[in-house]
DNA sequence: CTGACGTACCTCACGGCTAAGTCACCCGTT
DNA sequence: AACGGGTGACTTAGCCGTGAGGTACGTCAG
């Protein structure tokens, strides 16, 4: 059973014998395989009339503790994006009437983001059917190499300094 | 030790408790470390005078079967973009004259796209530093550890219908 | 108190991608 | 030979992101 990336290999192995070109079989594999999920999760993003950028930033908020109130900054930081970007998603979200800025009591520069109700209303209806599509999509590997999988993911994120706190 | 995708389902099994989560343990992770890794990657490229789109054109067309010319369907396809983001790849690319376009002679549609010597010597420059790297990003796994996550990649991927041919 | 530096958020020009549409050409059917 | 649907490449508007830079506020040493 061969995939792209094995056929990509055989390639170098024909057209470069001289190269290592072994990480591919990870990092190909891995770049593929986000790319395809991305695409899975957006379909059932868009069912509720929102992409990947929404989604993440109404989950984020959702999760938090209460009085799930974030600021921009958190919200960069989870989401791996600039600070521009993040301002740019809460200009969308707030259009449309699902999140609220208001702006913090204790520092001058500071703004809170907060879920309205419809916002809260929008994730919590959308949540159930996003974990069905990522239950679905790991369907194919077993509890176990799902654990195994995660695990060794997680290994390579504290390799890039990717603690908590 | 806990990453941050371990701070998100502590989390959701906070503010959520009904909701099984456990996927996001994998597909979490696993869109954090591409993310992470292309960025490391895009280092690489970026000594090179080169970034991931146009790496990838080159090295598609570097590792193909002599006489190392490709379509831009060919292309479309391996890199899982559409017609028009291939089309301004090339565009780019033909600009720094590092690929040529040709009509083909069998097709009247269709185009044949080929290293030019500028692109071949730039890409067998750039792969030994770009195998470098991604030797390091994966440093953190022995080898085992890495063919165990190839091979669970590579389920999901076959899940996706990702065959050869 | 003041100045210098750091932080928080926003602005904006620009770049690459998608999605939808165009045009030319291929090919099986009639 | 003509037609009609399929295919290959390109075009363009619009979206979302980056990266550089601006402004306001916070912090702290002297």
């Amino acid at each position: 059973m061969a995939d792209h990336v094995d056929s990509v290999l055989e390639q170098w192995a024909a057209q470069r014998p001289d190269l290592d070109v072994s990480p591919m079989a990870v990092i190909g594999r891995l770049k593929r395989v986000s790319r395809l999920i991305d695409t899975e999760l957006a379909r059932t993003f868009a069912k509720h009339g929102l992409d990947a950028a929404s989604f993440d930033v109404l989950a984020t908020l959702r999760r938090s503790d209460p009085p799930h109130r974030l600021t921009p900054t958190d919200l960069m930081r989870t989401a791996m994006v600039t600070s521009g970007a993040v301002t740019q998603r809460l200009d969308r979200l707030e259009d449309r009437g699902l999140i609220a800025r208001s702006r913090s009591e204790t520092d001058g520069r500071g703004i809170l983001v907060a879920l309205t109700v419809e916002g809260r209303s929008l994730i919590d209806r959308a949540l159930p059917d996003h974990l069905d599509t990522e239950h679905r999509v790991l369907d194919p590997l077993d509890p176990p190499a799902q654990a195994a999988l995660a695990d060794a993911l997680r290994v390579l994120l504290e390799s890039f300094g990717d603690r908590t706190g």
